[in-house]
DNA sequence: GAGCAGGTTTCCT
DNA sequence: AGGAAACCTGCT
């Protein structure tokens, strides 16, 4: 649905670009893309309403869509008045990274499920979002599912992220939420980790440069870091470095990967702890994107018992 | 209404 | 160390 162009061609809000491939173009079918945006990684995009599988979604200062087009080839579009540099979304798809080529270097060959699972999500990609609002959606994630930590992520945009553009917001900044009381946080229906974000919001105050420090800092290093904060610990902190600094021996272990690690290689009783250190042992420096696989997996076999 | 959900913290043994 | 309960909210 396109609005009339007014005032002799200018842009009125609503206005989207054409739709443009990557510059390295990303073969991916429409039920990939929607498990690489919708599955879990992140939380802000919304099938657009009257299209055949048109994602909208958010991140950064950005708004953008993209489909699966022709050739099953990823394009994007953006509102014409943000005009976006294709760089900053060619980043955020990490289109320089060759993920088939990742995923062939995982242990496939010598593990059957794992191939299997792979063979079902071709070309599945992990996003590079921003780091800061990776950690204010995993600090959220605990105990809740992803259409309702979708939802905190809105409320919280809504009330205290910068507009960007025709009523979208964007999250807010840690900067700004250090400002945000508690009650206003719970007033976004966050609960108890209204008092986490709180918390963590003043303590990455006092910590000038601690994005810079994670992204550089290694695994480990980084991981023990972000668990110091409150509400983050073992599996979010891992969340935030796979899916916000694209360190990919982060395997995050939540319940459904402790089921499936279970299930696969006989894990039975162990603690979450020990499944990610198996995690990372078997899979290698991949680990995470093997997760991600096996999430996917995992959220389809469910999915497919409803 | 009781129970549970993509976890973490706290409080126990 | 390791296990259980509590913590908010929304959904079944």
């Amino acid at each position: 649905m396109k609005k009339p162009l007014a005032h002799g061609g200018q842009a009125v809000t609503g206005d989207w670009t054409p739709w443009r491939t990557t510059a390295k173009p990303i073969n991916i079918s429409p039920r990939v893309l929607a498990e690489t945006l919708c599955g879990g990684q992140a939380f802000r995009w919304r099938k657009v309403d009257g299209t055949n599988e048109t994602w909208q979604g958010v991140w950064g200062n950005c708004v953008a869509r993209m489909r699966a087009g022709p050739g099953e080839t990823l394009e994007w579009s953006a509102p014409v008045e943000l005009a976006h540099a294709a760089a900053v979304v060619e980043d955020y798809l990490a289109t320089e990274v060759d993920f088939d080529a990742l995923a062939d270097q995982l242990p496939w060959r010598t593990d059957a499920i794992l191939e299997k699972k792979i063979l079902t999500w071709p070309g599945l990609r992990l996003l590079r979002q921003p780091l800061g609002e990776a950690l204010l959606a995993f600090l959220c994630s605990s105990a809740k599912q992803i259409p309702h930590i979708a939802q905190l992520c809105e409320k919280m945009a809504a009330r205290f992220g910068e507009p960007i553009w025709d009523g979208v917001h964007a999250l807010p900044t840690w900067e700004r939420l250090a400002e945000v009381k508690e009650s206003e946080l719970r007033a976004c229906s966050l609960g108890y980790r209204a008092a986490f974000v709180k918390h963590t919001a003043a303590k990455l105050a006092q910590t000038p440069g601690w994005e810079t420090k994670i992204k550089n800092a290694p695994y480990g290093e980084a991981h023990d870091w972000l668990a110091e904060l409150p509400g983050v610990g073992p599996k979010i902190a891992d969340c935030v470095l796979l899916f916000g600094t694209a360190k990919f021996e982060a395997f995050p272990v939540d319940t459904w990967i402790l089921k499936a690690m279970a299930d696969i290689y006989g894990l039975d009783g162990w603690r979450p702890a020990q499944v990610a250190q198996f995690g990372r042992a078997h899979f290698g420096p991949l680990a995470g994107l093997a997760q991600q696989f096996l999430f996917s997996g995992a959220r389809q076999a469910k999915s497919k018992r409803l």
